[in-house]
DNA sequence: CTAGAACCTGACACTGACGTCAGAGGCAAG
DNA sequence: CTTGCCTCTGACGTCAGTGTCAGGTTCTAG
């Protein structure tokens, strides 16, 4: 399949797909005039792609981590292994924190519900504290 | 208290919170001189700003949102409070992505423990189909 | 064959939250 | 008064992923 294609599948723009080809993230074969051509697995792995980058991956990250997923030879792997682990673990405290953020967004939520309902029974204090920030 | 040390209580930057009041998002006294003074307050209302930018949220985005917890009239609260619930539904539907990203990574960790437990019985077929995206 | 769509490379534009530097003024201590 | 640190404004630099335009080639349908 062609780039555009490929960028139609996968739901991310052909200038993209080039770009990841650039930072060496997605291979391609070439035809002879020179035209990108993708197999199927490029789909799953700009899926994959996709993702990491939305888990706030960068390119020079994503680029140490892929061996792990793609060929797993021993030697490539070790340090791609490490990091692979590193970034895991970012994420999963990143994910916590944003929990915890959400958290708060709920209080204030609740706390501006509470005071919508009793609109108009003038109370006043400030809010400020019950962010849990 | 000074800019400095607002910023070394709150851990940002002292360009970070000049930034944030430029955005509208902090406000300060300023002495005859110019220099800016904060109130205790102002440690909290940094800290949750980090917060939200952490979860994401631009500073306009943010500007529409912090009547919802500052200063709850009615009707500056109005739009502030839909776009509040937004970025809340928007902050959750993130975190579930970003779970399902740990899980592809946690899967893909554990196929190359796998592998490396297994290091020299020669088993070498193509990881890809394992990340989950 | 020919029109139009898709593709190529290369390069510049943009966004957003800062870093950083320049040049100048404020402020407490010795 | 001076030394040294903090602060001020203003402006330009950065990064990273992507949009977009230019100018040219290639493929495909009629």
């Amino acid at each position: 399949m062609r780039i555009g294609e490929l960028a139609e599948r996968a739901g991310a723009s052909v200038r993209s797909l080039r770009y990841y080809e650039e930072q060496g993230l997605l291979t391609s074969q070439r035809s002879p005039s020179g035209q990108r051509h993708y197999d199927e697995y490029a789909v799953e792995r700009v899926l994959l792609l996709k993702r990491l980058y939305a888990a706030g991956l960068t390119s020079s990250v994503i680029t140490e981590v892929l061996p792990c997923t793609y060929a797993p030879s021993i030697e490539t792997n070790d340090h791609a292994f490490e990091r692979m682990t590193a970034e895991r673990d970012r994420l999963a405290a990143h994910i916590a924190e944003l929990t915890e953020t959400l958290g708060s967004l709920d209080r204030v939520i609740a706390m501006n519900r509470r005071w919508r309902a009793e609109q108009d029974a003038g109370s006043n204090r400030r809010p400020d504290t019950a962010t849990g920030a």
